[in-house]
DNA sequence: CGTATTTTGTCCACTTATAAACACTTTTAG
DNA sequence: CTAAAAGTGTTTATAAGTGGACAAAATACG
């Protein structure tokens, strides 16, 4: 029930500006060759307005990819994520065209490495819940859940092997939710 | 040779956006009952933004016009303006659609006082420059000038009466440099 | 290899845009 | 006719965006 602050206007026009044009470059240039220079150039904002809001390049990507992120970390959670794994396989695959320009070079760890901490928060969350300890330092339990996850949405998107949607929104769930019971499998 | 100031970024912006969301307008809705609060809220900027770069809304309308009265204002002027006109005359004509919305209710008054505006400076340029000192308050003939001017185009783009842009150009070329000699015949 | 060039990230004083509050005028409706 | 609502135009303190300068890091290249 908190009050949603509402940012300011000046800053969702900055934001959506630099966004957009993050969007438009990787459409066209891959995720290395872009420079927070075109960035800024293309959003038509300040070298210091960029920083104002994004600590780097990886930053804005990371951001902008946090709500999908979001999504696989939830999985992982006892209860049924089916449908929002599902609209994000979807996702996924109609924008399977930035796919190979964003998880080419360095962005492909990045984006793990996001992931994995938006993971590692929900493990310790469920290890408290459960009243256990974990036996496994956390931090590399969710990096290997983050790579797992991700591993296998890449190949997907690559063209690697091919699948519906559906498949791998319900593989996803499952083996997220099977490695993750695992760890809880003393408490039975 | 003067060096152009280039304006503040964020100052292109709004007035960009401030324009956009007043063309946008006049598209769909008469001058007299578009509201201030209408063109800030389309053009999503705060209303002292807004007073900032502009007087009030008819000073928004003769700002956006200011460049096209100019052509018409300078056409008084001995030199040849015949290009200038028969492109001005063109915009006009590819812009009719807005003419009824515009040059209907009080919209139509501000524009021609503008125009007065500009032909008064030229005008007294004129007089200076031919050693001349007016018979006629130079502000009387400069509305009536503009009057000449504008009635006619109105008429015109209100399908009140059918030509060519062509000879509109002309039309406009001949009647303004007339009027404009016939003022300084006593110096011949 | 080292040196030249590009890009990054941070800093600053300054300008602009902002929301909110306000008195005032016009319009709307009851 | 008159109360309420909507719109105008101004004023404030404050937050955000700005360019420019800069050192440091990364990259290109001879």
């Amino acid at each position: 029930m908190t009050e949603v602050e509402q940012a300011d206007r000046r800053i969702q026009k900055t934001l959506s500006s630099l966004q957009d044009a993050f969007f438009e470059l990787v459409l066209t240039y891959s995720y290395d060759e872009i420079k927070v220079s075109d960035i800024i150039k293309k959003a038509n904002v300040g070298r210091s307005t960029f920083y104002q809001h994004y600590k780097s390049k990886d930053d804005i990507l990371v951001t902008s990819m946090q709500g999908l992120l979001k999504v696989l970390a939830e999985s992982i959670e006892p209860e049924d994520r089916r449908d929002d794994l599902l609209e994000l396989m979807e996702h996924f695959w109609q924008n399977r065209q930035f796919a190979p320009r964003v998880f080419a070079g360095t962005a492909r760890r990045q984006v793990i490495m996001a992931l994995a901490e938006s993971l590692e928060i929900r493990l310790k969350k469920l290890y408290k819940s459960q009243f256990i300890s974990p036996t496994i330092p956390t931090n590399l339990v969710a990096h290997q859940l983050a790579e797992a996850q991700m591993v296998i949405i890449i190949d997907w998107l690559l063209g690697k092997g091919s699948c519906s949607a559906e498949a791998m929104a319900k593989h996803i769930e499952q083996t997220s939710k099977a490695m993750c019971k695992a760890l809880f499998v003393n408490k039975y």
